[in-house]
DNA sequence: TTGTAGGCGTTATCAA
DNA sequence: TTGATAACGCCTACAA
């Protein structure tokens, strides 16, 4: 591994020099300047960041620290904070959290010293955990968490609102008998969904009815079982408002196989409009986020905490949702 | 932020000896070890990574560098490697370069210090600049890279097998004109899966038709756009292939959108045998790469790699791939 | 069993 | 304009 001290040897100057002349903006005679370049890439000298962010304690590199990495919700986040992050010259280091528990406190501890900062989701409810697993003062950006922890700025989509007004459109549609597949137990996202349902329900003269709440983890298999269940049911439902696409995709999927139309035979709409949902058939009718625009706020809110470090009062934005019609809800849509 | 030497001092003990405290297996006096144990807990210490690794000379983190981030297949190849390296102890420090050109070098150069090796996928045909901008001697596993370089572990997919057994497939159902939608310029995985097709037509006895090859470049708007174009031309196929399960499906949406039948119509396959693809309308005919498993195999070779720094032989792997006959094929799949 | 001291590769502070 | 030299936080001979 070729260093600054073989740089400096090659180019006949001391350490310090090399290093000056290697930093634009430093007063180096311009002679020196060219000979320690020239040496530096004759030699494929490239610094060794570890070392450089030792002493001036900035690493250029942000966690992201995720509940998981599987679907295309996450994809985009990440693709969003990624983007955002390179703009302003920074890499993400990537974890997942799949397994819980002690693991956000392990993955924060694992990289103390890599990261100037963090972008953290965990849409659970365990928020002291969080609080207590955080380094006081450590700039952390929270992504869809419970509004528990007021210490650190937070970014929220708009959940209550776009379930809201999913319902209100399905009930308006004259549905009367409208099912949730709900997100996981103990996700603040899916909580929110589901008291914008609720709320909506009432709203629209609409009785809760617990039987057409059904359990969901937000994955597609998740979504095929709600829906066969629902399908039993003496009563079926006209409509079903699934907390994610995912788990819709999977519902539309049951759906099919048990040879019901959609939306003829029932209704559809989803949570989140990931890519994929305008491709399937019939196209779904779901709660539009901005999701990469969500990572690419979430790290630009990062990155502003890094420049001014100090007395900057947390703040908590809330990403707004739009409901984007197309054919699975049965009205005239795309 | 706390060091070991706040520890130290809290126990009452030399910045060595709390070092060593902190480190199963080393001579330690247990009451010592408890009571810089008491102090690390009370003082919320977690050592400096960075620190540390500049004297290991191990970072315990790996480089991941994608061509780009968008899409189900990269989330999936990320959550492979991820979880591998998860498992191992790891952490992955993501980069896209999506932008081609000098990002790479830039990339690399980015990384030097802060990451043990590293997995990249560039599927582009410059082969030799990889060569150039890789430190050699250092672990590098490539993904979907052309056959060119020969100095690292490679893995790939079978993507000749593949094309080759779904063209092959299309024909044996009686298929006479089966139009391809070509992948990115450039790409090699693109310019295999050409290869495929062209090799099954002539083993079917099926003409070349120059007018049947649409460009393309992974995405479902391309698959869309393609597909119109191919409903222009005076003798419409009866099968479209499709490079990958992105642009499959974004013809899927673009036949539906004129008004034709799939498979009845039209038959369409796709490569990749994304988790979306069983979920579409119809079920999309794919062939199989076990996506996540490509990336768990990389960061696998990669820590093997990091095991055995010496005299070790750079293997090149080929990962199979097997034909998924669904119904937009119109043989009976599911 | 513990402490002292040197060094990992850089940058920053001082004199010269 | 340049060169010693001291950090940064940690680990590890070596000595005590």
């Amino acid at each position: 591994m070729v260093t600054i001290r073989d740089v400096a040897r090659a180019a006949g100057v001391s350490i310090a020099t090399a290093s000056r002349a290697l930093h634009k903006g430093h007063l180096v005679a311009p002679g020196t300047r060219e000979g320690v370049q020239a040496a530096a890439d004759r030699l494929h000298y490239s610094p060794h960041r570890g070392a450089r962010s030792l002493i001036t304690s900035r690493t250029h590199s942000i966690g992201v620290l995720l509940p998981d990495l599987y679907g295309e919700f996450f994809s985009e986040v990440i693709r969003g904070i990624d983007q955002t992050a390179q703009g302003a010259g920074y890499h993400c280091l990537l974890s997942s959290a799949r397994h819980g528990g002690p693991t956000l406190e392990a993955a924060l501890r694992s990289m103390r010293g890599r990261v100037d900062g963090l972008v953290l989701m965990s849409p659970e409810f365990n928020g002291d955990l969080s609080k207590r697993a955080l380094p006081s003062g450590f700039p952390v950006v929270l992504l869809n968490c419970p509004p528990s922890d007021t210490a650190h700025d937070s970014l929220t989509v708009a959940n209550y609102e776009g379930a809201h007004a999913m319902v209100r459109h399905l009930a308006g549609l004259g549905h009367r008998r409208i099912a949730i597949i709900k997100g996981a137990e103990g996700n603040f996202d899916a909580a929110e969904r589901l008291r914008g349902y609720r709320a909506a329900l009432k709203e629209s003269g609409l009785a809760f009815v617990p039987e057409l709440v059904m359990p969901g983890d937000f994955s597609e298999a998740a979504g095929d079982a709600a829906a066969r269940a629902l399908l039993r049911l003496d009563q079926r439902p006209t409509a079903i408002f699934a907390a994610n696409d995912g788990m819709a995709i999977g519902a539309l999927y049951a759906l099919r196989d048990a040879g019901l139309r959609v939306p003829e035979d029932i209704a559809i709409g989803g949570f989140d409009d990931i890519p994929m949902a305008r491709y399937v058939e019939p196209a779904l009718t779901s709660v539009h986020v901005a999701i990469s625009v969500l990572g690419e706020r979430a790290a630009a809110r990062l990155f502003s905490v890094l420049e001014h470090p100090a007395d900057r009062t947390p703040s908590r934005e809330t990403l707004p949702t739009t409901l984007v019609v197309r054919r699975s809800c049965g009205s005239r849509g795309t």
